[in-house]
DNA sequence: ACCTGAACACCGTTCAAGT
DNA sequence: ACCTGAACACCGTTCAAGT
């Protein structure tokens, strides 16, 4: 009867793949900051040393659950012309990264360019180019999506992030309200006239409609300055106070 | 004779602003990662738990640090239109920020907003409703804005945070380019076509062209809606894959 | 080849005490 | 009112050793 902890089954061999599954779940259910090399070994039944055998060090562990969460992101339909192909292809890491909450930060953050992400992006670049667009417009208009390419934009009035939004008395916030009021009047404009009630000053915004308002608002500048014919090349490096404004009408 | 300690002389009483002021010089000579409590109360000759008497936690610290160097942001000249309020606004944010680089990382991360984070909201929204914006499109406006109101874009192809660029033979660094152009064909073309030398996959951007390229690309794509007078109102909450696609040609 | 134990050099923060 | 000392519960990572 060769050790019988009845507990721990027959504990599989860990393995990089294995490391970093448990890694995505346990930020999945959890925050980023709940990933640490100790917790993590320990959810794996393991010393934390064992890890290092698996991933160089932390910032490559995060490297890979990136890398892991991106290979989900569905393709766009094939056929389709380029506006259509980027917005599917936007649309579809939202949708990835909803479900991972914890890869934004990771991806702000990450200084270098996994292969995963290098995919995505020549996908997405490839977009533009098989619609014609010329290698320089494609370089900034990638430079213009930014991180907007992975279906996030911050979110500018964030909901208290512990849920419950500061209970206070009517009496309270009503006084809050009218400071708000008077110390940000634009705020507080904005609030009362778009977001309906003027007790949710930082909550309140549809945030799916945010970000396609925005990226919509790109793609038909991006269009414009396609038929355009755009081209840096002209006075590219001059720093002079230039403004694209190129309205025909 | 007192006490004769000739090495630190009468310590200065602490207060808020001289930790604040300590924090902002550090993480401006370092990263915002050298910013710890204890390096902190070190280089104020003092123990970690004095900082306490002056901010609540490490997260206020850096909340801090923000308002602080947020209030170093100019204002625009007054009598300006809207745009160029708004341009020059943000671009004074960017020049603050290039100043202190770790301001983005915290201003990313940061779910609370300051009273100065509010305050250059503000001012910014203002100035879209000055010019006669409706609070409908300046509420959207500023969303597509996100983080680039505050003067940076995320950089998509860092040069390598180090400094030296991967030193390699020049017959490693051939075979390393073949294989970019082959697994990444549509970042090899930009490469090639737009950042001439082919060595510099990863470094060469004009971040300034950049921002202001998508910066003004924005402007002007909100002086259309502005003229159109675009309104969420009227299927806001609908769901539909609608696309704002407005060209008027 | 893979995992362990003990240690090192850090964190933020608490508590009770000093002046 | 302001600062200190010692401690707690964490980190990532190293090294030398075990099987």
């Amino acid at each position: 009867m060769p050790s019988k902890k009845t507990e721990t089954p027959p504990r599989v061999r860990l393995n990089r793949e294995r490391v970093l599954r448990a890694a995505v779940d346990l930020a999945d259910r959890g925050r980023i900051e709940s990933v640490s090399m100790r917790i993590l070994a320990d959810v794996l039944g393991v010393v934390p040393m064992a890890l290092y055998k698996h991933v160089a060090n932390k910032d490559e562990l995060l490297e890979g659950m990136v890398d892991m969460i991106l290979s989900e992101i569905e393709s766009p339909d094939s056929g389709v012309g380029w506006a259509e192909a980027v917005r599917q292809r936007i649309l579809a890491a939202r949708r990835t990264l909803l479900v991972h909450p914890w890869a934004r930060q990771v991806i702000e953050s990450c200084t270098t360019r996994t292969p995963a992400v290098l995919t995505y992006m020549d996908a997405l670049a490839g977009a533009f180019i098989t619609g014609g667009f010329s290698a320089d417009l494609t370089h900034h208009v990638m430079h213009t999506l930014g991180n907007r390419m992975w279906g996030f934009s911050p979110e500018l009035f964030n909901p208290s992030p512990t849920g419950d939004p500061l209970v206070v008395d009517t009496e309270t916030r009503d006084a809050m309200l009218r400071e708000i009021a008077t110390v940000y009047p634009n705020i507080a404009l904005i609030t009362r006239e778009t977001l309906g009630n003027p007790a949710r000053t930082t909550d309140g915004c549809d945030e799916q409609f945010e970000f396609e308002f925005a990226l919509d608002l790109l793609l038909d500048a991006f269009d414009r300055l396609h038929h355009q014919g755009w081209s840096s090349t002209p006075k590219r490096r001059a720093h002079r106070t230039k403004k694209p404004r190129t309205r025909q009408d």
